[in-house]
DNA sequence: TTGCGTGCAAAGGTTTTGCATGGCA
DNA sequence: TGCCATGCAAAACCTTTGCACGCAA
């Protein structure tokens, strides 16, 4: 599942840029000083559009954060490890974590028979306080 | 647990409008225009302030919601009835459901204690498409 | 009188769109 | 050649901030 048409040097830029991130999640910011350090520049508007693209072929996970803040990325290829499971986000340290559990799918099913509705897990994003931030 | 100081026309028509809203979520779009409606217009900035106090307040519950589109408000008051339920978001038609539901707070138990993860469900959306949608 | 509250206008941030240019096929 | 891709600039969107005026106490 590519692009539309054309193989261009920014698609193979962002494209390459975003696989070197493994499974680490960056924001569009991010990604354009990477491919400005690589000597591969790429026009902001051209990552937008390259970003939701990929996030809509499912290349990459897109996490919308509220207001102010911008949107971060995350990289999910082929291996679809990924698809199934949660992420936490902490409001004190900001940090992303991966929730690979069970738990969540029967809480997923419950959702869909008890209330009729499909939950994504690739949008969804559950927010509270890790382990680190709560000792302090 | 009021304000700052003074008392305003403003204050209290925020404040009553608010109120009426019982339980249902609002914008600040939507709390204006009813206030127009009612003929107490408020400007939009102090709206803005009022509704920012009174979610630090507790009295609202504020939810943030991704770039583009505006935060959503709903009263919880003295009756913290609403406190421990979770929000699902259609991500076609839009619509914020409410989802009461004793699974949550046993998933909310799970993530505690094995992922060291205090999760606040003031803050978290779930994402996903509802029963209407998916039928079409 | 004192100083907070208000609200207009402007700024702030991210993301989207218009449109002319340039490059892929 | 034909059309998509690019990227600059400007627009769009919600929200916050600056600042002068007005009203509560």
């Amino acid at each position: 599942m590519k692009q539309t048409n054309y193989k261009t040097k920014q698609k193979t830029a962002i494209l390459q840029c975003v696989k070197n991130m493994g499974d680490k999640h960056f924001t569009i910011d991010a990604l354009c000083e990477i491919l400005i350090k690589n000597g591969n520049a790429v026009g902001r508007t051209t990552v937008y559009r390259m970003l939701e693209k990929l996030s809509e072929d499912g290349i990459l996970r897109k996490f919308v954060m509220p207001q102010g803040e911008s949107s971060c990325y995350q990289y999910v290829g082929d291996h679809n490890h990924c698809h199934e499971h949660f992420h936490l986000k902490c409001e004190k340290c900001g940090s992303l974590i991966h929730m690979d559990c069970d738990e969540m799918n029967s809480l997923a099913e419950h959702i869909k028979s008890h209330h009729g509705f499909s939950l994504n897990p690739l949008k969804t994003v559950i927010y509270g306080v890790c382990e680190g931030c709560a000792e302090k």
